[in-house]
DNA sequence: CGTGCCAGGTGCCAT
DNA sequence: ATGGCACTTGGCACG
């Protein structure tokens, strides 16, 4: 796989450009479908499905090739003004203004962008063709497991969950098709010896309490070298849990609450 | 109102810098909370409530004064990966990449963000005073209702608003006419089942205070087609209210504080 | 297409 | 801190 780098030439940065020279090359990089990049001084208005005033103010404003528009502020998550995928823009200066504006159909919305000052534009032909993967967080990966118990083997019935002990709190609590006590361990990376050891120190706790046979698992997507020994080891278990899996089995369900459960 | 107007001084722009530049620049931006926006080649990591591995490739990242973070795609309404405002963020090199890592504490949640090629860091002094306001939302709505409640119908008489209840709150609370007590929940979009189960919830839980009829009006622009079907059956009614016709009813008035009304 | 449902939702305001 | 809920929610899956 080679590596690609962006050539310099395909970056073009303008510092405090005359408004007339920006709204030409926004217009060559809206046809060429490049991200623009603009930082200046605007006001916003905003008409679609409701409707808003943003006064002058310094903020960044982004056009992506796919006709998405962010206008950020200097603070916060959101961006103030927005529009999403798929709008149709054009560029042009009025009255000493620059003017951006964004018109999307269905439903129809519109945001124009009034420029009196720019600080800096780039026009720029980024290439991006990494994959994103998200993964399930633990939390998901235990609901997974409550809600489908096979997942740890089957038989298994969850009694409670965050079950609180002396060293801290078990992941799932439950009985195996026997009748055995079971505790599980979640982790949602690679599992080591230290989670073989959490789970251990579980172990030891719940037999002080019930003075019988509890069976301890280890879930995780992955076990370490170390790990496998010192299970083996402590007469412990394993079991292959894939957050990737868990978090589809939670897509397909409708159970959203942890508390739903038990 | 004087203009202001960013001094060339306070935007500070590299291009291509190396990478232990970019990592002082940075460090220096974050410590003075100006805004920073880095473009280049990178990986991204995330770990948290979730996970997820983004691989290289071209992006936008903008760091906030508030410690805010947006990493951005070319495409996509939507940041890949990002982090709130408040975090904590710090720069430096490692083994020739450039690192930027952001922490947010409860939850605990991180990011890293791996480059291996600058094309563009821009340190800011962004100043955006400027007011905002939206126009026909949820609370503009709502006002209306309780500025000209014929809105609803005739001879109604709004009572309270946000009057809390046990599942909640009601958005206006009054009696019609004929002194029965009406319950009014408003949307701004079309109104689904779940609009219709909370009017119901309310109901439910007034009428087991004041032991007498109690209407139900949902109060939406339109209604979804499960939802009008369960209204009939739970003996509910559906009242039209457009946003941006209590928007205009609003500009119109000169109330502003919702305070005002009772 | 509309309708429903999830999100690393985020943000705001309440107790 | 937790809860309730709106959002120009946006996004996706599904009938």
């Amino acid at each position: 796989m080679g590596k690609e780098v962006l050539s310099e030439e395909t970056i073009e940065v303008l510092r405090n450009p005359p408004l007339q020279d920006a709204a030409r090359t926004i217009t060559d990089g809206l046809r060429s479908h490049r991200t623009l990049l603009i930082i200046g001084n605007c006001r916003v208005d905003y008409q679609g499905r409701a409707s808003s005033k943003l006064k002058p103010g310094d903020r960044m404003v982004i056009i992506k090739r796919d006709g998405s528009v962010l206008v950020h502020r200097p603070t916060g998550y959101d961006p103030v003004n927005w529009q999403p995928p798929g709008c149709k823009l054009q560029a042009y200066t009025e009255k000493g203004n620059l003017i951006v504006r964004a018109v999307r159909e269905r439903p129809r919305e519109t945001i124009t962008i009034q420029f009196n000052k720019l600080y800096l534009l780039t026009s720029m032909a980024l290439i991006d063709r990494g994959e994103f993967s998200l993964y399930a967080s633990e939390e998901d990966m235990q609901r997974a497991v409550l809600l489908h118990p096979d997942l740890i083997e089957e038989g298994f019935k969850p009694i409670t969950y965050e079950k609180k002990v002396e060293p801290g709190f078990i992941d799932v609590y439950g009985m195996d098709r026997d009748g055995r006590l079971v505790i599980v361990e979640i982790k949602r990376g690679t599992a080591g010896r230290e989670a073989v050891l959490q789970l251990a120190k579980y172990i030891g706790s719940v037999k002080g309490e019930v003075n019988r046979e509890v069976r301890g698992i280890l879930a995780a997507p992955q076990l370490a070298k170390g790990a496998q020994k010192m299970l083996i080891t402590l007469g412990l278990e394993y079991k292959r849990l894939d957050p990737k899996r868990c978090a589809e089995l939670l897509r397909r369900s409708s159970v959203r609450k942890i508390s739903e459960f038990l």
